[in-house]
RNA sequence: GUCCCCAUCGUCUAGCCUGGCCUAGGACAUCAGAUUUUCAUUCUGACGACUGGGGUUCGAAUCCCCAUGGGGACGCCA
């Protein structure tokens, strides 16, 4: 039975890299029936945070990732790690120094260990001082609580960032003093900011709540993330996260550090919206506004069903339907400058918006095949172009240049908003 | 500095293990055309890479070595 296990510090946010991580050894959980466990390395006192873990349980939730069995916190185990490090003095492998106990590390050996993405690797322990297992104030390093952790909680594979390559060796050390079973190791390379070096709170947005702000679907980044290292085959990039599930194996990931590219996360993110079946995707865009503090008392879910279906195949992020909702739930109408130069204060143009409003008014039946029927007839016997009566209209209704279909909008906006809105032109 | 890891288009990658099918494939971005009432949609096309040098071999992106470049680790942080 597989074993994983994602292991956070609450000393901060989730950020990209462990989300990625912590996908990586979820869906090799899920690929083989295993478990994907949680365990939260809350030693360091001073610096863990309630609002932290909650923010990265939040996180991993937010992207699907459900785990198995109650959360392991370190903070509660301190006595273990004791009794293990007193053990290792017992036997003379490990000497206290002061109140700390150290773990002696012979030297001109080699320490050499598998790892399912690098294949051997080995270092000299020469290159290894005494490792500090217990510390003054009676916690216990990171090295050490991992190790004992990690088999006591009989993880079968270790599934972590490139950054812990130098660690493991240290860890094989323990594993094998304490007579403990190894597991296999995999060290999936480290995802890179634009301008190298690996992602950090430095090189822009990196919690993942802030993606969820920037109007991502969780899908998107889930499916964007699978690709940072790691490929299906097949030239195949949009996958729902079932199929990720299905191919996914940690044999197949790349050595190479992979860059982060926000264009490639909005193209794929874009894809998602396109594709999500409206019943889907409407409940998403809502509590998006929602939270943005968008959504108003003039809200009305028949009529932003609409807005939606006519917007989703040019919507890149959710983000994109803030401007979207106040051009047809506001009271007033941001206006692109460029746009109304170009098509509102033309000398000609309040002839053409007045006939336009006309035309609007005299329609028996308010639709958009209707409209588009009037439309066309009035730019047959202005002997112009139809495009020369819809871009005015549309940044007279909306104020800007692009948008979904012209004839869907003012349908949707309904005769009376777009009278009053061409009014202001005439 | 020492040790470790890595190296295909600007970016993500396929191909590498098991050398020939690679005049190196796909995607994002960019640019150009087409369609559309607009484009932030869609479709076509263009641009664009095996880091360098040595081997091994009839043959190397693929195997080996060196150089260079990038990344990581060297905490009583995790």
């Amino acid at each position: 039975m597989v074993r994983v296990r994602f292991a956070p510090s609450p000393t901060g946010y989730l950020h990209i890299g462990s989300a990625r991580t912590a996908l990586f050894n979820w869906l090799y959980a899920k690929h083989n029936n295993g478990k994907f466990i949680l365990r939260i390395e809350d030693t360091d006192k001073e610096r863990s945070k309630e609002e932290f873990l909650e923010e990265i349980l939040g996180s991993l939730k937010w992207l699907f990732m459900d785990w198995d069995e109650e959360l392991t916190f370190q903070s509660k185990r301190f006595d273990i790690y004791k009794k293990y490090a007193e053990e290792l003095v017992k036997q003379n492998l490990a000497y206290m120094e002061g109140p700390a106990i150290i773990f002696r590390v012979e030297k001109e050996k080699k320490i050499a260990f598998e790892d399912m993405i690098h294949g051997t690797i080995e270092v000299s322990t020469n290159e290894i001082k005494d490792q500090v297992l217990m510390k003054s104030d009676g916690t216990p390093t990171y090295n050490f609580a991992c190790v004992i952790d990690d088999a006591m909680m009989k993880i079968t594979h270790i599934i972590r960032g490139d950054d812990h390559i130098s660690n493991t060796p240290k860890q094989v050390m323990l594993y094998e003093a304490m007579c403990l079973p190894l597991p296999k190791f995999a060290h999936i390379p480290l995802i890179l900011s634009k301008g190298g070096g690996r992602m950090s709170k430095r090189h822009g947005a990196t919690s993942i709540f802030e993606y969820k702000n920037m109007g991502f679907l969780p899908e998107a980044l889930v499916n964007y993330l699978s690709l940072m290292g790691w490929a299906p085959g097949n030239d195949r990039e949009i996958l729902p996260i079932e199929e990720l599930v299905k191919l996914f194996d940690v044999k197949d990931v790349n050595k190479t550090g992979a860059t982060f590219d926000m264009d490639k996360l909005v193209w794929i993110n874009s894809q998602y919206i396109k594709d999500m079946p409206i019943e889907k995707l409407l409940p998403k865009t809502v509590e998006y506004l929602k939270d943005k503090k968008v959504l108003d008392d003039k809200f009305d879910e028949a009529r932003w069903t609409e807005v939606v279906k006519a917007y989703k195949e040019r919507t890149r992020t959710l983000e994109d339907l803030i401007s979207v909702y106040k051009i047809f739930f506001g009271d007033t109408l941001e206006y692109d400058e460029k746009a109304t130069e170009k098509y509102l204060k033309k000398p000609n143009s309040k002839d053409i918006i007045s006939k336009c409003k006309t035309a609007v008014e005299g329609l028996a039946k308010y639709d958009k095949h209707s409209i588009e029927e009037a439309y066309r007839k009035l730019a047959e016997e202005m002997k112009c172009k139809a495009a020369e009566l819809i871009h005015p209209t549309r940044v007279a209704i909306s104020g800007k240049t692009v948008g979904a279909g012209l004839f869907d909008m003012m349908e949707i906006l309904g005769r009376n908003t777009v009278l009053q809105r061409l009014g202001k032109f005439c």
